[in-house]
DNA sequence: AGCATTACGCTACCTAGTAGCGTTTTTGAT
DNA sequence: ATCAAAAACGCTACTAGGTAGCGTAATGCT
């Protein structure tokens, strides 16, 4: 049952909206066009802005003659963008990867490094703070000005942050995320699965700033879907939404009789592809075209069963195939086409491998300013 | 962009709180308990009561002391359910039925005929509409009283109500459900796919009001599934979610190259499924249970690709299964327990073949309220 | 300098909440 | 019958947060 609201709300709600305008224009604004953009009243954006600049969250900048203009010059206030960071990080089996950003998304500082264990999960967290306060630094930041941080991480995670289920190893299962590196950094931790992670980014920043349903496809050295429900990232029962790739390859050998949109091992297709595409790249030769062809079907019976489950408005496709889009996406286009699916949007991804981690910054900051801010109101 | 609110949207949003806990419950309730149950103070449930009763949606009733209890006796308020009718109607390929409720969805009268020519949308439609008018007879209403509608169809109907697909018949495409019944029925009407409606029912008052996604799985005599994320309908690009097991039969022959979760023809399923079920409840003979286990298997397969993709947290069985539920349900969770797949609960319909009639009721009430009292706060 | 233009700062006012006081209506004990 | 306790009512006073719009300030143009 939802409960009734009192005034407080609306300010909270209002001051919200205009920090989100604030944030997604790159000039200063000034009252009027704010106060338009927002649909409130000039007066009431004087006061929220007052009390922004007042909380840090927003400063005022000179006043500046407006270019082949008469009048008096407007007040322009600006986004404080570094007043709060944000730290996203991603652990992969191999390598882990850091970046801090201020609250716009501006990426300040990085960090890269092998892992010591993937296998320990407290070791591998360890590493995991190491780089985040390594990305810190090399962003010119202190401590105390990160507000919120999230962690992308392969395997089905549930609402909470759980890691449920993760193929080749067993020692993830049960570690709760946010809990383990909040001992560590102790700031609000968040967590998700990077596929789901590099939807939204793709959702924020990237090709799929034009669609609600999105599902985000990584079908390279590690697989992986990620999926976006009304510009929400779905994460379905125990994190399981999505995982249809990886469900494949741990249930191979068992699974002859019960093919799940004939998939096969997704290692296995990545370095055969990557073979196929060089040499089709190299002599247009016919062996390697058919090797390309048999990838490509490959991709087309998994979004086939997507076309038909989820049917996102867009898929967008990733996984270091962003370089061979131009031979991929004409084949895989045509083939859906011909097998009569819903003719859903297809493109490759904008951002590359750095999706997950801008997904995880704006997974931070959404649940911070929700926090901060309160709830958002949507339509039905 | 969302836009700022301003005050009367917290009195509207405040409004339909209270209506809806009204709604609720069976019992006329006092101030003092809506307060609380809504977190308003009573000053101000006061006010909206005193709004909803001049509006005719709320009516006081006479005081009666409090069995057993001391001090004065409340004012008691309740809902006037009649002061809004709602109507329902679904077509089949061969029959159409209506109900008319009020606006708790209670049941107030009924119609159901075979249609002329389902292959004519117009005609169908007039059908629809008398059947409208025949419920609307039948619960002793009156036109003027009648707010919204909903149509539960087959096929895949996109977000504004157009139909985009139908299997076996191509004369609805683009048939725009809303406004043919609104030319014929001057209300608002909605429309969706009737196993988006059957979840949607089932999500209201049925097997699944304790999930928030949930998939709705007809596998009788008609496929489909429908699908509820956040408590939503999810109809996907051009209403194709869920879609899977129609796509299965339509693209049937150019398809064994691709499998889908190795569908076969429903219907046929069906009419081999009936026959082994009796044979199996008549003599609990071998090759029957065979044949039951081969329906399990193909139950389970598109189960576990749904497990995999969407992965609901509630599986809702329906279609005419219900009472071979005893016999079918434990096979396939076995199966399911043994494929590895998620433990995703599994339970059949509680509401039978009305599934979709109520679900469409529950549409058009939430599309009539958010039009009258505004939209809804989710907390993201 | 004077005028048009644009935005500012503010007062007055409205809506919709909350707090809580004094009153009313009841039950149960004396 | 009377009185205290209980429970809810009806209302006034107050606060928060919005809007309207008036008089003022700062600028460009002629």
């Amino acid at each position: 049952m939802t409960a009734g609201l009192d005034q407080s709300a609306i300010r909270r709600l209002n001051t919200s909206v205009a920090l989100r305008a604030l944030a997604v224009s790159a000039e200063p604004m000034t009252m009027t066009v704010l106060a338009d953009q927002v649909g409130l009243s000039r007066r009431t954006i004087e006061l929220i802005l007052a009390a922004l600049v007042e909380a840090g969250w927003v400063e005022e900048l000179e006043r500046v003659p407006v270019t082949g203009g008469a009048g008096r010059p407007p007040r322009r206030f600006r986004l404080r963008a570094k007043h709060a960071l944000l730290a996203a990080v991603r652990v992969n089996t191999l390598e882990g990867a850091a970046v801090v950003s201020d609250v716009r998304g501006n990426i300040l500082g990085r960090a890269r490094r092998a892992l010591r264990e993937y296998h320990d999960p407290q070791s591998t967290l360890d590493d995991a703070a190491d780089l985040v306060r390594e990305a810190l630094v090399d962003a010119g930041g202190t401590a105390d000005r990160l507000r919120a941080g999230a962690i992308a991480s392969g395997g089905a995670i549930d609402d909470d942050g759980v890691v449920r289920r993760l193929v080749f190893t067993e020692h993830w299962e049960g570690v709760d995320l946010p809990a383990e590196l909040g001992r560590r950094i102790r700031i609000p931790w968040f967590a998700d699965n990077d596929a789901n992670l590099g939807a939204l980014a793709e959702h924020w920043r990237g090709a799929a700033s034009d669609h609600d349903d999105v599902v985000w496809a990584q079908l390279g050295s590690r697989a992986g879907l990620g999926i976006l429900i009304r510009g929400s990232v779905h994460r379905g029962f125990e994190g399981a939404a999505g995982e249809i790739v990886e469900a494949a390859s741990m249930l191979a050998g068992s699974l002859d009789d019960h093919p799940i949109a004939g998939l096969t091992s997704p290692v296995h297709e990545q370095r055969r592809f990557a073979r196929a595409r060089m040499d089709a790249a190299r002599a247009e030769d016919l062996a390697a075209l058919a090797e390309v062809d048999e990838f490509v079907e490959h991709i087309v019976s998994i979004l086939t069963t997507l076309s038909w489950t989820i049917a996102p408005s867009l898929i967008v496709l990733s996984g270091g195939l962003e370089d061979a889009a131009d031979v991929l996406l004409p084949r895989v286009r045509d083939r859906m086409r011909a097998a009569r699916n819903p003719d859903i949007e297809l493109r490759a991804t904008s951002l590359g491998s750095d999706g997950p981690l801008i997904g995880a910054l704006k997974f931070a900051l959404d649940r911070m300013d929700t926090q901060l801010f309160g709830p958002v109101v949507h339509d039905a």
